[in-house]
DNA sequence: CCCAGATACTGAGCTTTACTCAACATATTT
DNA sequence: AAATATGTTGAGTAAAGCTCAGTATCTGGG
């Protein structure tokens, strides 16, 4: 971090920029491809502006998970770092290289599970907690921003929507055991 | 490629996982929250199921974009490479590694501007054309999928609503020049 | 007409984020 | 106690971007 990622584009096959109407007529689709959009204006902004604070986009994850697990300070409830994995939906591997750099930034700390000494308890310190605070301010204000046009109704209508598909998809897609190792496939 | 991608996790700070409500009472943050929810699930669905004809996500958005320029496959009035990076809004040298990959795949081919012999333009092979089809097939059914217990209707109302947000965002963000050296930014 | 400066592409090397496979330490179970 | 299962990390890879030079080539002045 610190350089300039600048842009941001890392969409599937969606909306390749602001072209004409490929296929009218075809809403769902082009749904997706508003959403696209428009999720990625956001995702670009709120980490143009964490940036400064040395803030990817993985550790604001990482730092928001972190931060609304109960005990996030307690060496002995705080989360382990499969459990966050688990969570972000990262292989554990992954979920080590964001930590560590987090830690190297002093935003979180390991410490040795009393318990099980394998295992190690992600805590936040206080520029972790600082950084989280800045993440939700940044995100809530982002998302005013780009939502603002959009009236309360609507948004709450949009809302729904979104959930009921979201809903239906978990439903139809039940695999996702809450084990822990699983995320096969 | 040709690998196992797999997972797909890119999005900013946002949507850590499935956890219960962060903020109740903040629409317009949990509408981002929910939207890249549903994007991620989307994105990862499409590119699982283009991987099997060996088209990443970035190769799918540059046949998309190439596709519909208005002669694809006259040498001399195809999109030239820097044409492609403005549309895809990434650097000249990422549109060369994608144009790289598409080539080496048989799906699109560099042939010399007759009028500048610096300039290459991108045309799409026969390969190249049907999978822009499978993409376009695999967008609309994947699309349908995800958006299907969410009535026509407000679907509709979705659509508006984010165009109206995204017209909004284009208004408030006018160095946006559509001349075409710069897209500086 | 020729040369300076702008353009178009690419080579080399870096970043971010995630993955796999394997090693290693510990727990748990048989 | 031995076998198996878990938790974390080392090593190495992939995809998709980026920047910073080159190297051609085109264009515009003098």
């Amino acid at each position: 971090m610190t350089t300039t990622p600048t842009d941001d584009a890392a969409s599937s096959s969606g909306s390749p920029g602001d072209d004409g109407p490929a296929t009218p007529q075809d809403t769902a689709a082009e749904l997706a491809d508003a959403m696209t959009r428009a999720i990625k204006r956001i995702r670009r902004r709120t980490s143009e502006r964490l940036e400064p604070y040395g803030i990817t986009p993985a550790q604001g994850r990482a730092l928001r998970t972190l931060a609304h697990a109960p005990g996030c300070e307690l060496p002995d409830r705080a989360m382990r770092l499969s459990d966050l994995a688990d969570r972000l939906h990262i292989a554990p591997r992954s979920a080590t290289t964001v930590v560590d750099a987090l830690e190297e930034a002093g935003m979180v700390e390991r410490t040795p599970d009393p318990a099980d000494r394998r295992a190690v308890r992600i805590v936040l310190t206080a520029a972790g907690h600082s950084a989280v605070e800045r993440i939700g301010q940044v995100r809530h204000e982002v998302a005013q921003e780009y939502f603002g046009p959009v009236s309360p109704a609507e948004q709450d209508a949009l809302l729904r929507a979104l959930r009921s598909a979201e809903a239906a998809y978990a439903a139809a897609t039940p695999p996702r055991r809450p084990g822990h190792p699983g995320a096969a496939r």
